[in-house]
RNA sequence: GGAACUGUGGUGUAGUGGUCUAACAUGUCGGCCUGUCACGCCGAAGAUCGCGGGUUCGACUCCCGUCAGUUCCGCCA
């Protein structure tokens, strides 16, 4: 039978208690973490948000009490009157923030029983992430998971303050919105009222954060829910949390230096670190010559550098071949790998095959000069002009890709991230802030034998590239910036276009017909007509930021409740079937394919 | 759409063709215990080995399919 707490105050947290509190009669109230009933005296570990708190309970309290708290279970919802007393030396807990003192139990009340969780309650637990979600509450209980929750919370607190002190004003946008194409697929909402149509679920608050400049809100924000119905990674769920801004009148460099400043302020405000600026820059085209990635981690080293010069006239018909039908030769150099076994070599040349690298070229780099099973195919000047160029000494491994230049990128880039986590270069205390600047405009879709925008079709193209929007649109830089911390994109934005002429003409770039744009966009090219401003933003992943600041590697641990990878919600069991009549309502019909229908 | 890994008492694991009538730890339940803090000691209960099919004299084990979870590729303006 649970009691009623009527009569009784929490007066304290358990988790706070100190040596200056002893004396104090206190009320407690929280989880039972752990009992150890000893016979004639009880111990209780009481557990709330603050923390754990050690309860004693002795034959003193009574009879009724003590059988009482005999009969408590882990996870019993308790309230405790008792003192706080000292514990003699020998007795101290050092590994408890309150462990120089107890709580002598007087009073106790059982507000609530429960069952024997299905884990135990505690930080590192090595559970099914199946288990920890069907059963998130408890879950949730563990305090590194209150832990990221906090910080979730202080970070925004930081990110409105900041955004507060500078003059901006955060406005909700809709999250019933138009359905557009281009970009991630939406999740869309069916009109009762508006027969056999859909709204879409927001993939940003992009167009209207544009409205309302135009509004002359001049600078908005938002920490904003986004939708996307794409498949999940670890980084990656169906709804993520951004923070959303935009402002008028402002270049790129306004934008850049006040977001470092917004990052400074919560870094320092939330973990009391001091994350150096200016940040380092790089261009789009510097980023994937030299890290093989447009979101390349800065930590360590180990550049990309382009051999092709001096193997193009070698006898290794692989890297010439590819030479000659445009591809290139790049290496990287794993320091001190030279120690890799065959086997280890084979596992860096599979991981390279996840990202299309039909092979790994490989050279040890000893003493008595390069060792590797294609040598024979060079001449000693040659391996000693690689030496030279990638910078390598004895003990080296060298790794190349020869292949498209798209795929000799990703396949470094990734590889070279894998050598450092693989030798341990990165400090995992290190914030590693960068810039990515000028990026491409488009990029061209095999797929859908079209360019399409790299950003989105809003943002601006570099000034000086404009005469190319329609001659050569491969060479058009746009006014872009991602933001990039250890390797891992934390945000991004743009100048956007403001002229109804230039969106215009992005559009036609992008090969819709006026009608096309007219019908999808023809509020924001109508709304362009009536002063817009120049303006810019941008939006930061809330989520990867968390998860970054907390040393998670994951998302989901930064959010309450989160999907599972097939984008479902294991405690809900959302999403699921919903009644006929809501369906004929909606004048929706499900056909399934053959092979789903249950 | 594709690839890889995983699935065995509540939880985490062991078991790789035959005393497996499924082991260990932890948890749970009962008993004892006044200084523990991962309390200790004694005892007990608890698993159709994800699901379906196949191979075999015999399947937790091998094969095929399927479901679920995770990671990754594609995808994610």
């Amino acid at each position: 039978m649970s009691e009623s707490m009527q009569g009784m105050k929490r007066s304290h947290s358990c988790g706070v208690l100190r040596k200056e509190d002893c004396g104090k009669i206190v009320t407690l109230m929280g989880w039972v973490q752990r009992r150890r009933d000893h016979g004639g005296l009880i111990f209780v570990d009481l557990r709330d948000r603050a923390g754990l708190v050690q309860v004693v309970f002795n034959p003193d309290c009574g009879a009724e009490t003590f059988e009482k708290a005999g009969s408590v279970r882990n996870e019993y919802v308790l309230a405790v009157t008792g003192e706080v007393v000292p514990r003699s030396d020998e007795t101290v807990n050092p590994n408890l923030a309150t462990g120089e003192v107890e709580v002598v139990a007087k009073e106790l009340r059982i507000l609530n029983k429960a069952k024997t969780p299905p884990f135990y309650i505690e930080d590192g637990v090595e559970v099914d992430e199946m288990v920890r979600l069907r059963y998130r509450y408890l879950d949730l209980r563990r305090p590194e998971m209150q832990k990221n929750l906090m910080l979730r919370h202080k970070v925004a607190f930081a990110m409105r303050e900041f955004m507060d002190s500078h003059g901006f004003l955060e406005i909700e946008t809709p999250i019933l919105c138009k359905s557009s194409p281009e970009g991630a697929r939406d999740y869309l909402v069916p009109s009762r009222v508006h027969e056999g149509e859909f709204f879409a679920l927001p993939q940003s608050p992009q167009l209207f954060k544009q409205m309302l400049m135009v509004s002359g809100m001049e600078k908005y924000f938002q920490i904003a829910r986004c939708f996307r119905d794409e498949d999940l990674r670890a980084d990656r769920q169906p709804e993520f949390t951004q923070l959303d801004i935009e402002m008028s009148f402002v270049d790129r460099e306004d934008i850049l230096s006040l977001m470092e400043k917004l990052l400074v302020h919560v870094f320092k405000k939330t973990m009391d670190i001091d994350v150096p600026t200016p940040f380092r820059r790089l261009t789009y085209a510097e980023a994937m010559n030299t890290y093989g990635s447009d979101k390349p981690d800065l930590r360590f080293a180990i550049p990309l550098v382009d051999i092709a010069d001096i193997v193009k006239d070698s006898g290794f018909q692989v890297f010439v071949n590819v030479i000659a039908n445009g591809g290139q030769v790049k290496g990287i150099c794993a320091p001190g790998c030279l120690k890799y076994s065959r086997k280890e070599i084979d596992d860096l040349t599979k991981f390279a095959a996840i990202y299309g690298a039909k092979g790994l070229a490989w050279m040890q780099v000893t003493e008595e000069g390069v060792k590797s099973s294609v040598t024979k195919f060079f001449t000693e000047e040659q391996l000693q002009a690689i030496v030279a160029k990638m910078g390598a000494k004895a003990g080296d491994l060298l790794l190349f890709v020869a292949d498209k230049p798209a795929v000799v990128a990703d396949s470094l880039g990734h590889l070279r991230c894998e050598i450092a986590k693989r030798e341990g270069l990165i400090d995992p205390k290190e914030f590693n802030f960068s810039w990515v600047i000028e990026f491409p405009l488009f990029e061209y879709s095999e797929e859908e034998k079209r360019w399409v925008a790299m950003h989105h079709p809003f943002t601006s193209p570099m000034d000086e590239d404009l005469e190319y929007l329609f001659t050569d649109p491969g060479k058009v830089r746009a006014k872009a910036y991602d933001v990039i911390l250890n390797g891992v994109e934390l945000g991004g934005g743009s100048i956007r276009i403001h002229s109804r002429e230039i969106q215009s003409q992005m559009f036609k770039c992008l090969n819709f017909t006026p009608e096309d744009a007219q019908d999808k966009f023809g509020y924001l090219l109508n709304a362009f007509e009536y002063g817009a401003p120049p303006h810019g933003g941008l939006a930061f992943g809330l989520d990867r930021m968390i998860m970054l600041m907390s040393g998670r590697d994951s998302i989901r641990d930064v959010i309450a409740f989160p999907k599972t990878q097939s984008a479902a919600c294991a405690m809900t069991d959302a999403p699921s079937d919903v009644a006929d009549e809501q369906l004929k309502e909606l004048h929706i019909k499900i056909e399934l394919p053959e092979k789903v229908k249950k």
